[in-house]
DNA sequence: ACAAATTTTTAGATTTGTCTAAATTTTAAT
DNA sequence: ATTAAAATTTAGACAAATCTAAAAATTTGT
């Protein structure tokens, strides 16, 4: 007899959070965790893990932390899925800015009806990835994570595609939009300086001057 | 010094039916009348009567009944002007029937982004009626109401356009789905029977017989 | 106009999600 | 291994939004 699963907004937002804290697998995710992520207190989280568990969502061993069950790791994909698939929404549909998307996504991330997000998906021909570069769970839980690497993780003279963003604040993709950074751009790593980690890079024929800090948030898709 | 106005759901959705209700002008609604059309008990409207007024969204009369300020006014039309948008989203970028498409729009009526309800403005080309035929607001909160009046009310021999319904209920727009009868529709008022009040009409060209149950749901626009 | 019926409000309780402060458990250090 | 530090939980409180039951005000009927 499965339960009518009604999972709140706070739920939803826990369940995601645990998921992008890697608990996943069977590893325990630790109440500090995700009380930092989350902004809000240890003793909040607790009271949310008793329920989480309740419900079926997590595994919950006292003072050790929490880790996704099976059906706590598709309801998180399915928010992923939804949150991400706005975000295309935004961007491809309304010309919004890949750093305006991740407020508004997170609404709309919460909205329940099935048959708007498989419209939404297929408005947009069921895209892989979202402006990130960060991949989109098909309808059934399954996604694609690309082979790529941070930029600062390349070796010299080594070519790639731009595929993705680590930091996702508005400040850095805005940094990015300025200095004509953007996805899909092709990439070689000219040298590599020792002292500061920082790169000459080539991006799109024009030569480039890239520090560490930006390097260690751009993921590259090594050709071949 | 304007107050940073952060406004719930459940505010929202008191506001909405207050406007619905005709508290947009100086008239006084009734406690009971605003709890019975949202599922709710007095007691509770009370409570959020008193909220609402200090918050500056009503005027609050004990004993009287609550009416919108202009500012509860400005925020209701804002809601209305989502709700309605959204239905047209639905309806024409992602083929929801209008049978579908309320239970859906109450729930992105609340999402907070002016930016994505002006480009969703955009996108639709400004439409000025929601697929029921209601008016939708202008972002500065006009609108305009179609000169229109029910089909029950039509004299013989008149003849008119489809413009709205009165009865939004899935079921009643399943029943006119399948007797082909939708908006933009032409009708000629052929016979009224007295007895039953139901009347013979002539729609885009096929007679039809059609209940006075029906007729009282269904809005016209006279020719000329 | 006055009693009865209705409507509305108040008082007190409940649920959800949060918090603080204190207590407990686990982890780390010597 | 014992103690100090850190992490976690518990207990008790609070705000929002709701409810029930009782009290108060208004309206209605005669």
């Amino acid at each position: 007899m499965k339960k009518l699963f009604f999972v709140t907004r706070s739920e939803e937002n826990y369940i995601k959070t645990i998921f992008h804290l890697g608990g996943n697998s069977s590893s325990l995710i630790a109440t500090n965790a995700i009380a930092e992520q989350m902004e809000t207190k240890p003793s909040s989280v607790t009271d949310m893990a008793k329920k989480l568990a309740e419900k079926g969502f997590v595994n919950y061993k006292r003072y050790q932390g929490v880790s996704l069950t099976d059906f706590g790791i598709k309801t998180a994909l399915s928010i992923i899925r939804k949150h991400r698939l706005w975000e295309v929404f935004l961007v491809e549909k309304l010309d919004f800015s890949w750093d305006e998307v991740h407020e508004v996504a997170e609404q709309l991330e919460h909205i329940k009806s099935e048959k708007l997000i498989d419209k939404i998906d297929e408005l947009l021909g069921n895209p892989k990835y979202d402006p990130h570069g960060d991949p989109i769970p098909s309808k059934d839980g399954k996604f694609m994570e690309r082979d790529k690497q941070l930029l600062s993780e390349m070796t010299l003279k080594s070519e790639g595609v731009c595929v993705g963003v680590k930091d996702t604040s508005a400040a850095f993709l805005k940094f990015l939009d300025k200095n004509s950074i953007a996805l899909g751009n092709t990439i070689k790593v000219l040298e590599k300086e020792d002292f500061d980690l920082s790169l000459h890079i080539q991006m799109e024929g024009k030569e480039l001057h890239i520090s560490h800090q930006i390097a260690s948030n751009l993921y590259i898709k090594k050709n071949d």
